[in-house]
DNA sequence: GACGAATGATGAAACGTTACATTGACCCGG
DNA sequence: CCGGGTCAATGTAACGTTTCATCATTCGTC
């Protein structure tokens, strides 16, 4: 006799089967023991009446509501949706849903998000600040009733953290740039007070220092990821009175807009310009010519952040916070050259 | 005094402003008339204790969780994610959530994703459906508890959807290719049971037979979406006594296949073989050549779906179910060229 | 055949909210 | 001065589970 309003709760399970509630929820849950008739009786019953639990009042009663959160800048940044990917079949096989929601880099809307996911009482979040994480911040994250996982960020440090070493890649990128003869090397990235960032200039230092020569502080530009960015300082520098022989785009989705700068002053890559991107794309490599990057595995990122927070999830609570620094390379095409003689 | 153990409830809060939880309730929710004065302890009784309403608990009684599940097959191609972007910020401004998971294109994962959505009271469902809807899975979603917008898909008719108008533009792009002389014109793409690969096929032999021309069925492949399909079915053709001079490349993800099935064969596009893709994207506009698309507006595809699931969220439950047809245009780039002379 | 130990099933109390029926206080008109 | 009508706040019953203490039955042992 099924029910013709609401849904099945299990109370029509057990009403059905005969037996009291409790003992329908501990076939549902295979607990404990239950003689075999009863257990056969319970289940034909949920087949019956097409029995699904109620995840809400599941989560209601076991304070876990196989959520987990992921708050990015953009989705629709391929780079963001491959790390996304990974985390989420990591998660997915664990039992565990993925909310994401879109931070579009603004630090109210991060926090308006970690709200929500606290309320929504997920049972994890992976989260890539955009912003510095000042005190308020770091009390707001420390408030979050649930372990979080960072990516491409190394603060606020007790937190677990999954970052690529774009120190090591920019830092070859740099070499290899100043090897071919280039001096006047242009970096484009975001707040140094980031770590990709902090990483990437670290990088571009060590290079120049280890070449024993001085690094032109105009030439370091740390005030933005973001395409628009990009293409101001790249406009500006190229239009300046010694312009660059090289740049480093240090965004994720910087590249296009540098490309763009460059086709707009009419300059061609590599002779009148090299050029090196951050984190590899159907951009850079079908580009004409293709661009050289530095290159990390996103999909293994997103894998690494979902184990962390799995194993938090999971109970290990008191072990120290756990930092994975994942391997970047440089990936040369044709987009380096020799500087111009002039 | 901080309660040092489990999170701050209603309960907690009521208690130090000194009120009922009802009343507390109704300051939260800013309902009917609570005293100024009252109002204001309670206000500050949160502030103080920083309380977050649990939303499990909030979902548990107004029986409405605010989530809203996206079935996909895979977040990782650009289309799928800007159209994912685009419902969610549609779905946030609206106070919802967004929980995606990727199906793969497996039937068996299409379907336990709508059970796990079903039973986590998700308010709605984005969906497109790999698999044909056969009554088997009609029934699942008549029986998901909630209303569901369809993407790209007209079944089951019941429920609203949204979908670009594949059959015009692969008409247009089928005529411009037989007013360029080409007669052995492939088209691959998916099951001919799903809507965009009916579609195409529909706007293809509109065009052949507005042409008086007829259709030669060995070159209609209607096998599978996917870019391995595309490589298996691009590859035999060209390898076939009679190749094809022309090639459609039907799916949203198929053309990196298609076109690393005529690199493998040592053709040039456009010299030996035109090619059109679907779903325009940064493969497509910066490969050498250019690849011409049908193209459509994923971003808008998304707000629609959106929308048409908040107004059905929203109660509109028996107004008839709205199939909406965006436009899509054929975008015609350097990848088309007469065919050679043989 | 009685007793304790297992084994299985029950009933009710949570979980944190909201909604609804109730109560209490106060005012106004007759 | 009483009755009815507002307005505000309270107390409590849900919502659908799980869990835990309790109770009932069965079984083996002496």
């Amino acid at each position: 006799m099924r029910k013709t309003v609401g849904r099945i709760t299990i109370k029509d399970v057990a009403e059905a089967a005969g037996v009291s509630v409790g003992t329908a929820s501990r076939v549902i849950n295979n607990k404990a023991t239950v003689r075999p008739e009863i257990r056969s009786a319970v289940l034909s019953a949920i087949d019956r009446l097409d029995y699904q639990p109620n995840a809400v009042a599941q989560s209601m009663r076991r304070r876990s509501t196989q959520l987990v959160g992921c708050i990015i800048r953009e989705i629709n940044i391929p780079a963001l949706a491959a790390f996304v990917r990974a985390a989420h079949d990591e998660l997915d096989q664990a039992g565990y849903s993925l909310v994401i929601s879109n931070s579009e880099g603004r630090r109210a809307r991060e926090e308006e998000l970690i709200h929500r996911f606290g309320r929504l009482q997920s049972d994890g979040m992976l989260l890539g600040p955009y912003t510095p994480v000042d005190p308020a911040y770091e009390k707001l994250l420390r408030g979050f009733g649930a372990p979080i996982v960072l990516f491409d960020r190394n603060e606020p440090e007790w937190a677990d953290a999954v970052a690529a070493d774009h120190a090591g890649s920019i830092d070859r990128a740099t070499s290899r740039l100043l090897d071919l003869g280039h001096r006047r090397i242009a970096i484009l990235t975001g707040n140094p007070l980031l770590f990709p960032a902090a990483e990437r200039i670290r990088g571009y230092r060590r290079a120049f220092q280890r070449a024993g020569l001085a690094v032109d502080e105009s030439l370091v530009r740390g005030t933005g990821f973001l395409a628009a960015e990009g293409f101001r300082n790249a406009s500006s520098l190229l239009a300046s009175a010694a312009p660059p022989t090289a740049l480093i785009s240090g965004g994720i989705d910087m590249l296009p807009g540098v490309l763009r700068a460059i086709r707009v002053r009419g300059l061609s890559i590599p002779d009148d310009i090299s050029v090196v991107g951050s984190g590899d794309s159907e951009l850079a490599e079908l580009h004409t010519p293709p661009i050289s990057v530095e290159r990390w595995d996103m999909a293994e990122t997103g894998r690494t952040a979902a184990l962390l927070l799995l194993r938090r999830i999971g109970g290990e609570r008191d072990t120290p916070p756990e930092h994975v620094l994942l391997p970047a390379e440089f990936v040369e095409r044709a987009s380096l050259a020799p500087p111009r003689q002039s």
